[in-house]
DNA sequence: AGGTCTTTGTTCGATCTTCGGCGGAAGTTG
DNA sequence: CAACTTCCGCCGAAGATCGAACAAAGACCT
């Protein structure tokens, strides 16, 4: 008797993962003969799952024949919803994004406006890509705000009216959806692109406001309410004075976010507004921006030092807006998580700056579904249907 | 062809997790047949890990014969091991408690001479409880310091010398040997005790230091290196005069633990050493001493705080020496936490005193060298054997 | 008390899976 | 171009699982 690696979805896992990409390796990684092995495969081919493509290299026999996810007949999308903007990514089952695209959108118009504008991009984006509706399997959709994600509906968000207990994925009819907090997408997205061996990471994100993605253990940590990696109100000290729009004062996001560097920049007598204007301060060379960037760094260090600490990460990625401005954003950080945080802690740290960028959570999103629908269980269903 | 669910140690699983007490509630949980069922129950029953009793309570037919772990061929240590204390508990497969032991006990002594005691302890117990040492069929031990778990090699602990990269697990030969940090375990030993079906705690030792827990999704999470959890040097606002072993000042530990308030209380001139003399003179009915453990609950709920937004627990338990006072200590934590996390986050948290006490420690090392031998893959192991 | 009903557990043949050897296919190497 | 290697499909054998039939053990009704 097999211990149990053996069934079609673990097969489709080990070829979308690129552990496998032949029947032979199949076989050696799951200990199944090889004929059994074939079955499997020509089940997932049969249902459109996989795909053979040409012979690979030989090493000295037969050449083998290449496995691959069928790209053509799955389609899957990630929505990144903020709160001024809305970018759609149309993905293959590989991860491979199809097309995408970008626009401004208020998420406080509300979700049937917004879903409605997203429905609409959705179908450019398979006509653009020449599939059909139907192709269309999953979708992920991150939005700026908590979520109950086991049913898709946003959790008194504060930052988009009339979302509240909204049931987005019934907007959808039949596909999949999944809806997450836009930090946690982001940090999926990182994690799968850019740091796939790491088990434990930390995404920060330091846009407008200050928040962070977990990933522990490979997956992410979503916490008993949805609310894990809400790092924005963390005190940090010597910032009493700093109020926040959350009722406390001394919030990390109210001394070190966008929005706070913008104000303090405009009380020196430099207009800004948001991040993106800080950024541009920063940019063209501003001494004054580039001390508050500095400083803000060491704050949220401080803050990530005590994470350090408890959660001892591998890596810790730091996107958003902000980060466009990295270097100093970084050394601030930097500078404070390895005087504070304990040595065995930060031996093996790394703290880097995003790889993937402004992309990260319309990916992460794409990847939620993708993953979602490439679950072991969800496959067995499918090949067994 | 079935989902997966069905190997042995599954079905053992379902049966030591209390999912499953007869043959039919195996077939209606794993779906298969009854006669499959049957079949590997007996091959359980073969190998001694199941044990048939009475027959239960009908339900209008014929009563199911009950099934339950196999209680007297397998028994499982766990140790406990502090700076200045040894306890060991004799566990069945179950993780009931067939005999325990404490002393006193210098872990400072060094590996050699604690190990060589704690085997002795081990026969003691096993003579006691009447078994042969054969049945002892893993060990789990806590120390109280950093462990790279998989090798069980002690990381550079501050209060162990001559324990470093010592590598524990192979001075018992050829039982399994677990190590794992103290609050670790005590940490599993409470949640599986007294918050089997929370999937997120942290459990919190105040005592002369000051560490964490962390259960997530049910699991222990030890981090990258194994440092997981170590709250204790995570700095607090407003005391950067306290200076910690650790070389950095205002660490939590050095203002909040059991020895930064004993020292505190010497300065005013009542004379206290350790946790234990805080807990005398609180329990005594002193108001400085009951101050000061107030006070340093405000601190510790400070972290804690920081902590609930990032890992948004669903329970925080409260252990170590000075849980012994816990009204005060708690009262500190709770009024911090409350006003310092957010709503979403302290909704539904409760902050609460250990319920299992002094005991959880060793009774979480011995569930850890349990949970280990009864894993569907050792199980499987052992039956396919 | 005795018959009927319900639920449990076992036995056993039928069915479905998986295994592994064989032979053909498709390359490499000398 | 012959020998070798590796890959892959085919097929009979071995093994696992199922489900029907039957026995066991108690509840319930008359």
């Amino acid at each position: 008797m097999t211990p149990q690696p053996g069934s079609a979805g673990d097969v489709l896992t080990l070829i979308s993962a690129g552990s496998a990409t032949t029947r032979s390796d199949l076989a050696r990684l799951t200990g199944l003969a090889r004929s059994t092995i074939s079955q499997r495969v020509d089940a997932l081919i049969e249902r459109g799952l996989v795909e053979e493509t040409e012979s690979g290299e030989s090493t000295g026999g037969r050449p083998p024949r290449q496995l691959r996810l069928h790209t053509e007949d799955h389609a899957f999308a990630g929505v990144d919803l903020g709160a001024t903007h809305c970018r759609v990514a149309l993905m293959d089952i590989s991860g491979n994004v199809l097309a995408e695209c970008e626009d401004s959108l208020l998420i406080s118009e509300g979700p049937e406006n917004v879903l409605a504008h997203v429905d609409q991009r959705l179908d450019q984006l398979l006509a653009r890509a020449r599939r059909p509706r139907g192709v269309l399997r999953a979708v992920g959709i991150g939005v700026p705000g908590p979520v109950e994600f086991a049913t898709g509906r946003p959790n008194n968000p504060p930052i988009m009216p009339g979302w509240n207990d909204y049931p987005v994925p019934e907007y959808f009819g039949g596909v999949n959806v999944l809806v997450d907090n836009d930090v946690n997408v982001m940090a999926l997205g990182e994690h799968r692109n850019a740091f796939p061996g790491i088990n434990h990471l930390l995404f920060v994100k330091v846009g407008t406001g200050i928040g962070c993605g977990i990933v522990a253990d490979g997956k992410l940590h979503r916490g008993a309410q949805g609310s894990a990696g809400d790092i924005g109100h963390i005190r940090v000290s010597g910032h009493e004075d700093a109020g926040c729009r959350c009722g406390n004062s001394a919030c990390l996001e109210a001394v070190a976010g966008g929005a706070a560097i913008a104000r303090r920049l405009t009380e020196l007598g430099l207009p800004a507004e948001t991040g993106a204007d800080v950024v541009a301060l920063v940019q063209s060379g501003n001494t004054q921006a580039l001390r508050l960037v500095r400083e803000a760094g060491r704050l949220i260090g401080e803050v990530l030092a005590s994470l350090v600490n408890f959660f001892n990460p591998e890596v810790i990625v730091i996107g958003g807006a902000l980060s466009r401005v990295h270097e100093h954003l970084l050394a601030g950080i930097r500078e404070t998580v390895y005087r504070r945080s304990l040595p065995l802690a930060t031996h093996h740290l790394s703290i880097t700056p995003s790889r993937t960028g402004i992309a990260a959570a319309a990916l992460g999103a794409g990847l939620l579904a993708i993953e979602h629908y490439l679950s072991p269980d969800n496959i067995n269903r499918i090949v067994n249907a």
